[in-house]
DNA sequence: ATGATTCTGCAAATCAGTTGCAACAACTAA
DNA sequence: TTAGTTGTTGCAACTGATTTGCAGAATCAT
């Protein structure tokens, strides 16, 4: 039964598969969703796009895939500053780490790269004799168009 | 009835009332208890310190209080990167943003202070137009003790 | 193919946090 | 001081995200 995503193997599954674990049919179904989603997708998204390919796949396989591959380090979980509540989004682990601005008006979620971040890193590593695994920084405010609405809006003359 | 805690009204207190809000018995307990608080604590761990002040505090009661105060600013939600499930902690807003080193073998979380991050925030508001109210930087590795141990144990030659 | 072992789906449970609502307490103004 | 308005509390029940126990099914090495 040929699975159109799952044609091309993709980092993540040769990753797991490398490691010496079971690349069952789901597994493969849930990774080509992680590896090509556009944007940042929770648990429950995951699902609903994994059921269009497989209809007999069960939350329970997605989270535990999720866990899985985070457990590996090859995805991160981020927070979204709890935006929408207490759901988690993952995306693939960068090469590069990156910083996730979340607008506390619209919602949209940006992402910078940056060398001071890189710096810092080094310096946590350098200073606090800290070995870093995973980071996660995000901050939340008020993006360039929300922050002209807001000024007309929440801030009269 | 005197609440030793509260006999000094503490920052949190002033600037609650200052903002209008009513200042409740049981809101008194619970300022008290974040703003003296030596560690990080979670809402379960708020609740039972204020219930040893006034047993008839509610859960509720706390999270709509923590929740206040996140809202106006007062206290910052950290997640330290989900160790112990997905609860989460609250610190005092500091003055200066800090970094939350948690450590992924001890759970030992540590603090830092960094020029660099005060840079990089800088360079987030400017280059992308980003207007920044609330930062969450965490990172996940291991401490110094925990990185020597670990090289014996898990990394044997 | 076979079998040891790992995964999966189901159902039920857990855990953190929220909501509706009636009783109650703060602050305001008289 | 009292009375009243309005915000706040406690209770109970609920929600939403994620986890667990377990029997049957699928994977991979042989």
């Amino acid at each position: 039964m040929p699975f159109p995503q799952t044609e091309t193997p993709g980092r993540l599954q040769t990753e797991l598969m490398s490691r010496g674990l079971r690349m069952t049919h789901q597994r493969r179904v849930i990774l080509s969703i992680v590896e090509t989603a556009k944007q940042h997708l929770d648990a429950a998204q995951i699902l609903r796009h994994a059921r269009r390919l497989d209809p007999g796949i069960d939350r329970v396989t997605v989270y535990r895939t999720l866990k899985l591959l985070k457990r590996h380090g090859l995805i991160d979980e981020l927070d979204l500053m709890h935006l929408e509540g207490e759901k988690h989004f993952y995306e693939r682990h960068p090469q590069r780490d990156h910083i996730h601005m979340a607008c506390l008006r619209c919602g949209k979620i940006a992402e910078f790269e940056s060398d001071l971040f890189d710096r810092l890193k080094g310096q946590i590593q350098r200073e606090c004799r800290f070995h870093i695994v995973v980071t996660r920084l995000e901050v939340g405010g008020y993006c360039a168009q929300c922050r002209t609405l807001s000024a007309t809006r929440a801030f009269p003359a």
